[in-house]
DNA sequence: AAGCTTGGCAACCGCCTAAAA
DNA sequence: TTTTTAGGCGGTTGCCAAGCT
């Protein structure tokens, strides 16, 4: 039962609007700021409602919009933050700062979801359609593994971005000019079996004790990788373990690793956050193995697609597929800087369905090529996807 | 050339949330 | 503490242009 439409007064006007009302609206936001938007089409002269305006100033006629074409980069930031954050458009617009949440919106509805459909991936999950690797109850079996992950990671995100924010707010309290960022929603969903930074960070507090409380709590994070990373052999793996854990997560940080990004939004940093899949590979792993596939050293395409498509350096592949990218993997960036991680995904889906072709889907023993396939698509995938979102600006209001 | 279909996009609508009263 | 309201968000609609028959 929302509000009635605040355009329901008599002799207001709708649809389209003309040049004459674009610089009268123009005109006054420009000297005078937009204030009210309430208040604003009486100011302003407009026989239109402040929503309109509002719509009309923040779609169209803000001076800091990019119009036009989407590029490749755009078109995979949007990709992968909606993996990532659903359709949660004025997130995913924190992103892409000349673009607006209405323009993505409709990008994504007409363009980028039918590509995608088009590919065998399903828009809304990020997943293969006819899925090779369903268990018998019709589940994805790492799609679980994927979610969770997904989820683990938002709330972690989400803790920094508070953190961010509080700390900026304990240091510059007294500048108005802050631009206050929203309040998160609550994230990950409900589903998720422990704390989230949500419980983590309760509302009653004040900003520095809550501050205070992130730091606390994002050490406690960090300390947990760094610590069970020790005895790894250099790669940094960690459980959520503790009041963390994840039934099924598992994520990795290396200290060398560099990050492969397509989008150049993060440069030259020494810390990536990337999953490694240990819990999920390893599970995938056990299925593959219990359907007959051995270990994974006889899963060649997965290697090979390591090694060629993605570039990666893997270290024992056949004790829980840990991989990682090493200097040796910069090339990387350069190639899909140049050819876009999104061609890059997306060449690969329409060239392995063509290979597979006529046939369809092996669903039966030759899935050890589409398993393989599908994790190390899943892996790029959402690799990319943390990447992306950790190199995004520190003051990105992603939740 | 005319009519029909499809795709793209601007704008609207309804709901939610947080702030103000 | 409750109610009201402005702003914001995501879903949907409807118009228009381009392409097709």
């Amino acid at each position: 039962m929302g509000r009635s439409p605040c355009c329901d007064k008599v002799g207001l006007k709708k649809g389209p609007w003309t040049p004459e009302e674009d610089q009268k609206l123009l005109a006054y936001i420009e000297e005078h700021g937009h204030g009210s938007w309430r208040a604003l089409p009486s100011k302003a002269g407009l026989q239109r409602c402040g929503k309109s305006c509002r719509l009309r100033w923040i779609n169209y006629l803000r001076p800091d919009i990019k119009r036009g074409k989407f590029s490749l980069q755009e078109e995979q930031t949007i990709i992968q933050l909606h993996a990532l954050l659903g359709n949660r458009w004025s997130a995913i617009a924190t992103h892409l700062p000349k673009r607006t949440d209405n323009e993505i919106k409709n990008y994504w509805n007409t363009h980028l979801k039918k590509r995608l459909a088009k590919m065998g991936i399903d828009p809304v999950t990020h997943k293969p359609k006819n899925d090779a690797l369903l268990t018998g109850d019709g589940q994805p079996k790492c799609a679980a593994n994927l979610s969770h992950i997904a989820q683990w990671e938002s709330a972690r995100l989400e803790a920094e971005a508070r953190l961010v924010r509080e700390s900026r707010l304990r240091n510059n309290n007294s500048h108005s000019s802050l631009q206050q960022l929203p309040n998160p929603p609550c994230f990950p969903p409900s589903s998720s079996s422990t704390s989230t930074s949500a419980q983590l960070l309760p509302n009653s507090d004040s900003p520095a004790a809550m501050a205070s409380r992130s730091l606390e709590a994002l050490k406690a994070w960090n300390n947990g990788w760094s610590k069970s990373a020790e005895g790894t052999g250099g790669i940094l793996t960690r459980g959520i373990g503790g009041d963390l854990e994840s039934p099924t997560s598992t994520l990795t940080f290396s200290e060398n690793v560099l990050p492969v990004m397509a989008t150049g939004c993060g440069e030259g940093e020494n810390s990536a956050a990337m999953i490694e899949f240990v819990g999920s590979s390893s599970s995938c792993e056990r299925e593959w193995k219990e359907e007959g596939f051995g270990n994974s050293s006889q899963l060649p395409e997965y290697k090979e697609g390591f090694e060629n498509s993605m570039s990666f350096t893997s270290h024992d592949m056949t004790l829980s597929i840990e991989a990682t990218w090493t200097a040796e993997s910069l090339r990387t960036k350069e190639a899909i800087a140049e050819e876009g991680f999104t061609n890059l995904l997306l060449n690969n889906k329409v060239e392995r369905s063509q290979s597979e072709g006529g046939g369809g889907e092996d669903s039966e023993n030759g899935s050890g090529s589409a398993a393989s396939d599908y994790y190390e698509d899943n892996k790029n995938y959402w690799n990319s996807i943390l990447n992306l979102v950790n190199s995004s600006p520190s003051n990105s209001s992603i939740f």
